[in-house]
DNA sequence: TTGTATGCGTTATCAA
DNA sequence: TTGATAACGCATACAA
């Protein structure tokens, strides 16, 4: 700036007036600074821009996992907010781990990031309610927050469940699986609970649940080879899937052997990835709405951040939808 | 700091010889010190310590598509250097949209951020040629350098598609398509010439070019129709296709047309994505080697960065290596 | 409308 | 081994 002032022949103050209140500057300055600007190359020094003003004109998303679509569509939300608001998005990748977590946490802490989205390795991190308290305003993103320190959002898992289920009844099937797990995870447990939910409705309808240790394609194929060797007479004629990487697991291995799907098994996924559609059998999912929860999970963040005091912590919590293809249709 | 000092009873020039010299400390009183800090809940300041040192302690990878698994890989690639040597780093996307490449690229500028690894949405955006000359060493990844101005690790589509090519025909494939587009798309131009070169070595076999618009599902769906739609007798018994989502395309309408994989039309893809191997029939794919692309990137950056003068671009070169699975198993 | 001066939180140099 | 002090580049209050 010292330089950019020289060769405009003004003062120092004169080229931040004009680049931050340019209405301050009479016009013939103002284009003899921008032409100084231009000539010299001048970029702003963001370092020192947050340390004068005390605030940091980036946000940060801790994401679970980069690889799962489901996170790079939040981040997407997230990224247009924040582009509306002339801010930049650090995107970080715990991957699941809660060291990274923790490292990135103090990272982002150190930068004095305007605040931080979070989707927790590790909701027990002790960061998590501290960053808060230290200025740094934190939004949990598809994780509740139990202590109410935090704003969240969320998507409503037994509603999901409730209806794949009722789809699957109403399509005449009577014999259905639910293959997830493990059960210890709240996004499994809910999907699980709305599916019985449901089915109180449908007295002819029964429901088998076939436990998986992980929410992968290796597993939703076990599961297949598990339902295959049951006798086509007892055998589930449709299975809920908790996400969609269990049913394509599950249809690979049905194709395998030979089944059809939907005539011997109609099969229901989670989460609408990109891959669902892409199927052999395009597959029926519950769809959540991603781009949305990252919006919002934005605005929460921004809000808490412009109020100095006096803020609401809210808890939002949005309703998926049943997307319907080939993998159920034309029982009966 | 101040209130760190003051409560330790030392200097502020001892509370920062605690953090970056701890040595010069005697042991009494960098344990005062570090209690200090300790009850009073501090956290260094990043700004501040950016604009003193002058060196920023983030890198930056600007992808072209984070809803991609190729570049999510390589940015876990350019994570683990990045972390192995203390550096945080920002994870763009650009989503092929040349404007926010540009909005990214001088956001980073404006934060000195110490490099910038670019997959180019535009690469004749001319801030990729002025970052490095203002001092911001740009890396560029999977795409090369025309204009040696920067170093470039890539991957050797040519070879790529040789391999596929010469895969097809030992299986005894005589008829085989190639399926891709658009041709503008070097990658997609590469492996379609690597292809050709391979066929010379293949008298007998025959290379027909189904050419698409985009490196869709969608495309590969209406590449599978025109397909179909051949006289078997005169039909391609086997096709490569540009990417693994044509590929899974082609699959997809191949099973409803009712036509066997690989029995009546063998697939290879490119790519090996994390789906080419969960598909209906596991596909044959080109793998790329991501995560080294990243982590080499990361290091040609660091490097760069390290060097004050004198240093020479480097230009990487990787071999892809063929995956084989059942959907080219089994001809003859 | 423009210029001057001060301080943001650190690091590093020098003196004690 | 420790303390005082000057920058780093910018934004702003205030003076001119």
């Amino acid at each position: 700036m010292k330089d950019v002032a020289a060769r405009a022949g003004v003062s120092l103050g004169t080229v931040s007036n004009v680049l931050n209140r340019p209405d301050r500057v009479s016009a013939s300055t103002r284009d003899r600074v921008l032409a100084a600007i231009g000539a010299l190359g001048f970029v702003r020094n963001e370092a020192a821009r947050h340390l004068r003003s005390g605030r940091s004109r980036t946000l940060a998303y801790v994401a679970l996992d980069t690889a799962n679509p489901f996170f790079t569509d939040v981040a997407k939300g997230v990224q247009e907010v924040a582009d509306a608001a002339g801010l930049g998005v650090y995107l970080c990748d715990s991957g699941g781990d809660p060291a990274r977590q923790a490292s990135y946490l103090d990272l982002l802490e150190e930068q004095r990031v305007g605040g931080v989205l979070l989707t927790p390795a590790d909701a027990a991190d002790p960061r998590i309610a501290q960053l808060p308290q230290r200025g740094t305003p934190v939004v949990l993103v598809d994780r509740a927050a139990p202590d109410a320190e935090h704003c969240s959002v969320t998507v409503n898992d037994v509603l999901g469940g409730e209806l794949a289920f009722t789809h699957l009844a109403e399509m005449g099937h009577e014999r259905i699986a639910f293959i997830g797990g493990p059960l210890g995870l709240k996004q499994v447990s809910d999907r699980l609970l709305g599916a019985r939910r449901a089915m109180c409705a449908w007295i002819e309808a029964d429901l088998t649940v076939v436990e998986c240790e992980a929410l992968t394609v290796a597993e939703g194929r076990r599961a297949g080879e598990r339902l295959a060797g049951v006798p086509a007479s007892r055998r589930p004629t449709a299975a809920f899937c908790a996400n969609d990487l269990l049913a394509l697991g599950l249809l690979q291995q049905m194709v395998q052997l030979g089944l059809r799907v939907p005539e011997d098994m109609a099969i229901v996924g989670y989460d609408d990835i990109e891959f669902a559609q892409a199927a052999a059998v395009p597959l029926t999912s519950v769809s959540q709405p991603r781009h949305l929860l990252g919006r919002t999970a934005a605005e929460l963040l921004l809000a808490e951040a412009d109020v100095t005091l006096g803020h609401e912590h809210r808890h939002l919590v949005f309703a998926p939808e049943l997307v319907v293809r080939s993998s159920t249709r034309h029982h009966r």
